[in-house]
DNA sequence: TTTCTTTTTAACTGAGTTTTAATTTTGTAT
DNA sequence: ATACAAAATTAAAACTCAGTTAAAAAGAAA
């Protein structure tokens, strides 16, 4: 995943440049504005993973800049602000505020706020695809495209084919695969591999007769290639 | 929407009083437990949408219950703590808390930390209504159309599809959604997806015997397909 | 309480997957 | 080219897993 974004908007230099500095040595990526208007522009021009926002700007109300992002801006919004009562905090927190903290605040629960926020938001989790020519492997959602079109395995067909995808290009042994799919006691049942392989190549292969993707490796194992 | 279900964890019989009739004022269904294990099974066996979990338990930390919740809870858990060292604070977070408030509290301040979580927390979703074809799914009211006519669901049914609904096209492992709708305690109990799936098919699907919807993943689990 | 709805159990049926085995084809070495 | 070993093919048997149904139990509403 690329680096998360984060929107700075605090009238404060002081505070914009500890933040800038805490937030960019933990490899997020800073971008601040000084005023209520400008980081209302720099949200839309370039939304952000994260806003934190000060609710003592000079030019507007922070409550106010909450509800006008929140009429578009989905991701979280942490609130820093120097007033602590009670009244300020339910009324952030209810027009969209994801946090609120006051300062001066420690850096380190701040920081772990921001995971804490952007975890939940649904950025994270960044899909491990594997895609190729025409084929289209996809590990979280367990799925096999060839085409564009959504392609049926069986559970076994599946974790053997997902071995093959993680070492593609390599030569698996027969008895690497076996152990890996069947468990240490099937080393010796290679039948199982010819079968299982005939199968996936009938689903995977343009001509199964001249595999293209999973191809013969004659007395040692297979190999997966993708072009 | 049903009231939302808040289980509070937490040993101070006072504390816990205090916020059961406050929740309950406010419209919230409350559990309390007063120890982490009692705590850890009620919400094993019946999931809550949020949970308050004090960290100074008699029986076990409550890191090592925050941890182990997290293991397959997925709601909201807010962390009310006497101790205010940040190490603590940046401990739980990182632990998967979604908020740390520190004993005494203000209860206005703790209901709008809840809202805030139940809001962002994928129950009640900013954008709720997922559409496609003949099937209309509304999140935050909690229905579901089929070619407009409202389709009546219940409780479990309801949870089940919209697991499904946040994760189309993935497949899910029976460990998974059992874990997921009736608790860890239940991974075996294969046997309640088959039913309801089936009673869920006879309702979305135009043809329960050729489900194009919720499709079966023999030997894995369930996908949720909208095409 | 009684009644109605929903969830849990259980027994049975059927479908899909894996294993086994027999046969044909291909590859390698002499 | 021939012989032998390895791999591919095919289909049926064995097995596992999923679907169906209905009744019992539990929970909610009247």
């Amino acid at each position: 995943m690329n680096k998360a974004e984060i929107l700075i908007i605090d009238d404060e230099m002081q505070i914009r440049k500890l933040l800038e500095i805490t937030l960019q040595s933990n490899n997020y990526a800073v971008a601040d504005a000084r005023t209520a208007k400008e980081g209302i522009i720099m949200a839309s021009n370039h939304p952000p993973d994260l806003i934190i926002l000060d609710l003592g700007l000079p030019d507007k109300s922070g409550h106010e800049v909450l509800k006008e992002l929140r009429q578009w801006y989905t991701n979280p919004i942490i609130i820093l602000s120097v007033i602590n009562s009670e009244e300020d905090i339910i009324h952030a927190l209810d027009n969209g505020a994801n946090d609120y903290l006051t300062k001066p605040f420690r850096t380190g629960e701040l920081l772990a706020r921001i995971r804490s926020a952007l975890r939940s938001s649904i950025l994270e989790d960044s899909d491990p695809i594997i895609r190729f020519d025409d084929l289209e492997f996809d590990l979280s959602a367990r799925t096999l495209r060839k085409n564009n079109e959504l392609i049926k395995l069986t559970a076994t067909e599946y974790s053997l084919l997902a071995i093959f995808a993680r070492n593609e290009g390599k030569v698996l042994t027969h008895q690497y695969l076996l152990r890996a799919v069947w468990g240490p006691g099937y080393i010796n049942q290679s039948q199982y591999l010819r079968v299982f392989i005939a199968q996936i190549r009938k689903k995977i292969e343009n001509d199964p007769n001249r595999p293209e993707h999973l191809i013969t490796e004659s007395g040692v194992g297979y190999r997966f290639v993708l072009k």
